[in-house]
RNA sequence: GCCCAAAUAGCUCAGCGGUAGAGCACUUCCUUGGUAAGGAAGAGGUCCCGGGUUCGAGUCCCGGUUUGGGCUCCA
């Protein structure tokens, strides 16, 4: 049998060796330090027996293809170790996921991260035993029935098993340990050694509401200590950086028990967020965009109409008045379409461009709000736009340039698109889906935004794309989205004149470039880890007056830069200039302006930029310019 | 909505059947200063809400609310 090695030198092999042995033919070192091979494009057990000619290439701890194998096989490990540990445990599932994997228990033991020493000690024990993981396969009814008997008990496993339509099935069996899966894994246990365990959550067997709740074990595992602590200090440093935290501990805004998921916004979080608006308030201006003002409280047959009383109900605050129901409005597109029906329109008239900083509320599930991120009471800098079907490739890719130039005015370059297509119940003909969908790719293609397809992922009215940016940390936010809507302006009876004379409703672009206010506004604070770029910080400078003989100088400054349209303000407490330096240093105000006997002489000012220290004498003009120079480049 | 946990001073938290505590912040006084914490004194609490157990309940039990970690859902 003739293996081709990746620098294309040939091995001949005897039937019915190895991976193993052939690794072995190649160098010791190397078989000592494989983990699993790819041959022929499958990623395979170095234990697996050869059947045909092929390419093999090796897997190590320096390929980064060998991190999901590492993981998995951990997470069999920290399986055999709550085992051992905890026994009576049924077994489940124990998947990779983005940053580590999880495997879920069913235990009478209630874990708890007290528990997490002993498994992970365990665990060390385990590989340290270095067991070999030996793979073997069984018919599937054996394995069920196997799985059915007493002795061994595993009725989730024996419940997958009936679900699959394979005729065998595989086991990985380290020491006394052994589990049902696919596969691949590492060689020994030895292998594993970068682990530990972060958190433990329920979690419906399934997903499913109805079925029972797992106890969920969330871990970790990376192919060299490096790379753990690295991930270890990006968790703890994600902590630091909670909007929730740093928004307290700056002022910006608070929640409080009697309005569930409502956001009361403080003065500096107010502005922050006004500021927010103002600047995309300019860039909708630029692109023809008409900002309009819808009620929040509207009668309740006008979303019955719209169809979002029978599908949307669950999510809606109702309220009534004069014997008539009204209903808080959960979306602002039904108000849109009333305001496009005044007047008759003619083709000529679209697209129209209708945006507004929407206030909705949707009553979400009592237990998914999360501070900024999840709210029942939030704005969306929400847009609808009407045009033609013709139309829709144009104003998606102009959307597409607009949420590229947005996000990365705010230092967000990277940007995953994914397109959402068809879905099995949809309305609308498959022609006018076809040429949705292909408007929608030929958008990104000239927005110059590569997409994933999400295959049936659209919402019933029309196929969407949707926006994920990459924080600091290398983390995921969903903010933007634009949605073709082919039904709801329809069904409202909104209309257009065509050239030919007919009336024709027009599609609907649904499209958000922040998402919300509320949602941005915690992604930016956790970006920017609270150190907001100076324009759209919403504390800009502090004045220190050096001891209380300066502060009639420093209420004159602050006057003057008020004037001049900065956000500042005086530190007036009798206190040193040492302390209030160290006070303005943490609540991370961008600019301190120390003002003395030195500066009052001199007629300069001292400036003091956060983490960077003392900057020295400006006179004001120059200090002025150079804020509004770090305004103007929004650097950060 | 479901599972688990938490809720004590403005903030961060300790106390876990026997008279409510600390640090920071706040107020007053002393100090009037030069690039990350000057000193002293004072004030501040329905211990989330409602029941129960007990001679006695922040503390134990039950119910509710909110928050947190998840599941599911989503801007």
């Amino acid at each position: 049998m003739k293996v081709t090695l990746p620098n294309n030198s040939v091995l001949e092999m005897e039937p019915g060796s190895t991976i193993l042995d052939c690794v072995k033919k190649i160098g010791p070192g190397l078989a000592k330090s494989a983990l699993a091979a790819i041959y022929n494009g499958k990623e395979l057990d170095l234990s697996r027996t050869l059947t045909e000619d092929g390419s093999l290439r090796v897997l190590t701890h320096q390929n980064p293809e060998s991190l999901e194998l590492v993981r998995h096989s951990t997470a069999h490990l920290m399986a055999m170790a709550v085992s051992e540990l905890f026994p009576g445990t049924l077994l489940t599932i124990g998947p990779v996921i983005e940053n580590g994997f999880y495997y879920d228990f069913d235990s009478t033991h209630k874990f708890s991260p007290e528990d997490f020493p002993a498994i992970e000690e365990k665990m060390k024990e385990l590989a340290k035993k270095d067991f070999p993981v030996e793979r073997s396969e069984m018919a599937r009814g054996d394995a069920i029935a196997y799985y059915k008997d007493p002795s061994h008990r595993e009725p989730y496993k024996v419940e997958m098993m009936e679900e699959w339509t394979d005729e065998k099935v595989s086991f990985y069996k380290q020491g006394p340990f052994s589990d049902l899966c696919r596969g691949p894994h590492v060689p020994a246990t030895g292998k594993l050694q970068h682990f530990k365990l972060l958190s433990v959550a329920g979690a419906y067997w399934r997903g499913d509401e109805k079925r029972p709740m797992l106890q969920r074990i969330y871990a970790t595992a990376f192919l060299n200590k490096e790379d753990l602590e690295k991930h270890l200090f990006q968790l703890e440093e994600a902590k630091k950086r909670d909007h929730r935290k740093v928004g307290k501990e700056l002022d910006y805004f608070h929640l409080e028990e009697g309005s569930p998921g409502m956001v009361f916004w403080h003065a500096r979080g107010w502005r922050l967020y006004t500021k927010l608006m103002e600047y995309i308030r300019v860039k909708l201006a630029r692109r023809g965009y008409q900002e309009v003002r819808t009620p929040e409280v509207v009668e309740k047959n006008l979303f019955v109409k719209s169809g979002h009383v029978a599908n949307y109900a669950d999510l809606m605050f109702f309220t009534e008045s004069e014997n008539r129901e009204f209903v808080i409005k959960p979306m602002n597109c039904p108000c849109h379409v009333e305001i496009f029906k005044q007047g008759i329109k003619s083709f000529r008239d679209l697209p129209i461009r209708l945006a507004e900083f929407g206030k909705c509320h949707r009553n979400e599930l009592a237990g998914v709000m999360h501070g900024l991120m999840r709210v029942r009471g939030f704005t969306q800098d929400d847009a609808h736009i009407f045009c033609t079907v013709d139309q829709i490739a144009d104003e998606v890719a102009d959307f597409c340039r607009l949420l590229q130039e947005v996000y990365a005015d705010f230092g967000f370059n990277e940007i995953i698109v994914k397109l959402a297509d068809r879905p099995p119940k949809r309305v609308g003909g498959d022609e006018v889906w076809t040429t949705a969908e292909a408007a929608l790719k030929e958008a990104c293609q000239r927005a110059g935004m590569s997409y994933e397809l999400n295959p049936g992922e659209g919402a019933f009215y029309g196929p969407k794309l949707e926006f994920t940016l990459k924080d600091s940390l290398g983390r995921h936010w969903q903010c933007g989205t634009i949605q073709v809507d082919f039904n709801t302006a329809g069904r409202l009876s909104a209309e257009y004149v065509a050239s030919d004379g007919s009336k024709i409703a027009p599609v609907m672009l649904h499209r958000a470039v922040f998402g919300s206010l509320e949602r941005f506004i915690g992604i930016l604070i956790e970006n920017f880890a609270g150190d907001l770029p100076l324009w759209i910080n919403p504390q800009q400078i502090r004045i220190l007056p050096v001891s209380e003989k300066f502060l009639d100088a420093a209420a004159e400054l602050n006057q003057k830069l008020l004037d001049a349209g900065f956000f500042s303000e005086v530190d007036v407490r009798n206190d040193k200039i040492g302390f209030k330096i160290r006070e303005g240093e943490r609540e991370k105000v961008p600019y301190l302006v120390i003002l003395g006997d030195k500066e009052l002489q001199s007629g300069k000012i001292s400036l003091r930029k956060r983490k960077t220290g003392d900057l020295g004498a400006f006179s004001l003009d120059e200090a002025m310019e150079k804020f509004k120079l770090e305004i103007s480049s929004r650097g950060a």
